[in-house]
DNA sequence: GCTATTATGTTAAACGTTTACGCGTAACCG
DNA sequence: CGGTTACGCGTAAACGTTTAACATAATAGC
């Protein structure tokens, strides 16, 4: 089943055969027939692997994601990131291999390994979501020369502007804090990601600029950027921050919302007279909470895609017009702020 | 930076080095430390294109599962059997890709659209959630040859036995209505997913022999299983049945679940005094809804890692003891069933 | 000291493509 | 008609490995 079998049947060479296959240079129409005749007849495929070999290209790009223990509700962003990149790829014939790292050992540990999808060379580009901001994988990767785009996080800009989209994380969380205030709030607690996160430390300056603008004062004992990802640590983290007189919380992920909700319910404070909540993360059943709780959500499935065409244009030789690409992440008011 | 360019710096052959690195000869200490330095030096890896080319091994793996679009929570599901499966896999060293179908055309469309990866000819061996049950997806992988394990779902019999790994469906959903019935529920609806599927054809299964079991009857009007994926669909067709007198719901997935939850609580019916409801597929956050939801929990990241188990072993030449895999699907019992 | 055996190396032929070069043949032009 | 173009096609050399077959040196047995 290779050409040179193809070729045999046809009575043509082996170039001829490559060429109508790829459609790489003019071929006799009776030839392309015959080609494509044979090629039905057998099923033939040409082998990929010798395709690579001679091309240098392997029509491949990776998708490197934190891993995702089992359960972490942060997967469904992933894989939201995921089908979009894959469609968009797909349709330009690309596939995409998934790749994870371990999110634990990227800040201290060998930056290699968040990135290690790179030395089994396989793939053309590389849609990276990075983990500390100063981990170094970003380095080892623009080292390697393959493009790449960085996916929701951005690293130190001792690394230079990198291609990459995001969320617009500082704008959603000041937005969020605004609304509380319209509602009346005025004690605002903020539940953050860990400021090694580009992530963490946009949306931390999105609240500090919310509360400057509306003339708050900034208080340390109601931030908390280093609460652990888990509902009983959320938990926990809320019930200190109840006694500190509160009256809204700004949480900046899923399972921390979660586990103030839970937290807020059983301690039979009313939400969201006594205490406002905005989440960061919407989900479809975001809205049959009681309240329902009023998030920002993130185009997670964009971003993949987006993330997919640029990489798609790098990978053409096309420079990016827009290497930075910041998503408007829209707040979903709902009830659960004020 | 290939192997030649280490055969020049060592002074030795190629079949050498190639052996020192494959570990596939005894080789003097010297030239091996040698090659090992070279290694180390340059950086070199073996091009996997031409070692492709060469042994007919991919060393990848391709997982396919239905194309999720944005916000189906299924995503979540998929999500966990990915991690389960690239985390196996990746300590075998190999590589997983990812390729997804429109369920939506794998019943009438071309089967071969939903095994499209198996036209690329990259992969060892294939980790495959069929969509409906004679799709005939499946006996085109068998016809391709390669090793491949069904996930979450079987296909007809007419294939014969399939490799397999899945939930214990029959018994989840059994167990569930039985204990529907030990809080004195007696008029229990079931909303199930198609039948065209393994996994919705098992749970109406369950639920009618917990039916038979129990002596409750059996009643047409208060079964639906093609209610559409979607919160609304699902409010809607909960209307309906509450107009015929149920007292308890059973849900075959997350969003009928949250659907339901939604309408009994926007007609203020009390659950689960006056309804009971358990769903299928167990989240964290089920918890801290009031009241918090008895669910049915999926082994998901387990039928991924097993999954990949068998596959290895497949791939090994190795035969399974037991081909089909049923995982218990353990109930969830939190309050909201009665 | 001679042969059998083992340990270590080398040579070269694949694997299945792509593609630079070059060769015919036919058409066209002045 | 000789010369130029254009077109269609084939030859063969890569691409970077693996691996059978062969070669040599060292070791051991007798």
């Amino acid at each position: 089943m290779s050409m040179r079998a193809i070729a045999k049947m046809t009575g043509l060479s082996v170039a001829t055969v490559s060429h109508v296959i790829n459609g790489t240079r003019a071929v006799s129409e009776k030839s392309r027939a015959l080609v494509e005749a044979a090629v039905r007849e057998t099923g033939y495929k040409p082998n990929r692997a010798a395709r690579v070999l001679k091309t240098h290209r392997s029509n491949t790009v990776a998708l490197v994601i934190p891993n995702v223990r089992p359960g972490r509700s942060t997967n469904f962003f992933y894989m939201n990131v995921l089908s979009g990149a894959k469609d968009t790829l797909a349709a330009q014939g690309y596939d995409l291999i998934v790749s994870t790292y371990f999110e634990e050992n990227a800040a201290g540990e060998d930056a290699r390994a968040e990135v290690s999808v790179l030395e089994k060379q396989w793939v053309d580009g590389m849609l990276l979501v990075p983990g500390e901001m100063d981990s170094g994988a970003v380095s080892l990767v623009r080292e390697s020369g393959i493009p790449f785009v960085l996916i929701d996080r951005t690293v130190s800009q001792a690394e230079g502007v990198c291609p990459s989209v995001r969320s617009d994380n500082f704008t959603a969380t000041r937005q969020a804090i605004r609304l509380f205030h319209q509602s009346g709030k005025r004690r605002i607690a903020y539940f953050g990601g860990m400021l090694g996160y580009s992530t963490g430390r946009e949306r931390l300056e999105g609240y500090r600029a919310a509360l400057r603008e509306l003339s708050l004062p900034w208080d340390e004992a109601i931030v908390r950027c280093d609460v652990e990802y888990g509902l009983d640590q959320a938990s926990a983290a809320c019930e200190e921050l109840l006694g500190r007189g509160i009256d809204a919380i700004f949480t900046s992920n899923n399972i921390l919302t979660m586990g103030v909700l839970r937290t807020l319910r059983e301690r039979e404070i009313a939400v969201p007279t006594q205490v406002g909540v905005i989440g960061y993360e919407d989900y479809e059943w975001m809205e049959i909470f009681s309240p329902p709780v009023t998030t920002v959500r993130q185009q997670s499935y964009a971003m993949g895609a987006i993330g997919a065409e640029m990489l798609l244009k790098l990978l053409a030789g096309e420079a990016l017009p827009r290497p930075e690409q910041v998503l408007e992440a829209p707040l979903i008011v709902r009830a659960s702020h004020g």
